[in-house]
DNA sequence: GCTGTCGTACGATCGTGGTCGTACTATGGG
DNA sequence: CCCATAGTACGACCACGATCGTACGACAGC
């Protein structure tokens, strides 16, 4: 079995009823995230872990990738052995509506 | 002279070009500035600083009002011994269009 | 002038979070 | 089967920031 792609979630990821303020705030706030977090928006289809451009080892992505996805910003699910990313677009928008494009297009005014 | 209100200004403001998401997100993303900033929002005219209904003690709430201040998001100046707050709307627009807006639109819906 | 109030300054404490290194697991490919 | 690769787990370290207490300064009013 090649891919059994979207399967395999992982148990982390809160209910979009349970996405709070405070966690989004706190995710959005620091700089690596930040960046993962454009650099997922930016891209088509989703994007595997190992292709981004971070500034830090493997390990400290791993912590602030768990942070991104227990605030609900993304959602990650296994495909074999690497991770794909998304941003979790539609349940921000139920959560908390605009935000999202709003901190984007800030994110996008502060650094280009 | 009894209010030569408006004049004595702080000398703590960033121009509005000066201003930074990143500042601005740490300043949001703390329970406590985050309160303080809707209490001025959700209020006509400026606002004491001893109106505030704050949880913290006086020389803790001088350092979220710094904080505050240096971010950009509020405006101080001094009317006698006590202190005016006022949201810098304009500034922000200016700085990041929307993104006050939806900051505030977000926390309203968190907190009611 | 004295006193109360408003706010600041400064130092101390202490928790939390970002960072790393290393060791480990698991999956996929030759 | 063996190895390379992707990511995790765990522990250590360290800096920063939220908090407080106390002492200080500034203005208003009596």
């Amino acid at each position: 079995m090649t891919a059994q792609a979207a399967v395999d979630r992982i148990g982390d990821h809160p209910d979009a009823a349970d996405i709070t303020l405070q966690r989004i705030l706190e995710a959005f706030a620091d700089p690596v995230r930040r960046s993962i977090v454009r650099q997922i928006a930016r891209t088509e289809g989703d994007t595997a872990c190992g292709t981004f451009d971070i500034s830090v080892t493997r390990s400290t992505g791993t912590h602030h990738f768990r942070v991104l996805r227990q605030s609900g910003l993304i959602r990650q699910y296994y495909v074999g052995t690497s991770k794909r990313n998304a941003l979790r677009r539609d349940d921000l928008e139920q959560a908390f509506p605009g935000l999202l494009d709003a901190l984007l297009a800030a994110a996008d005014r502060e650094d280009g």
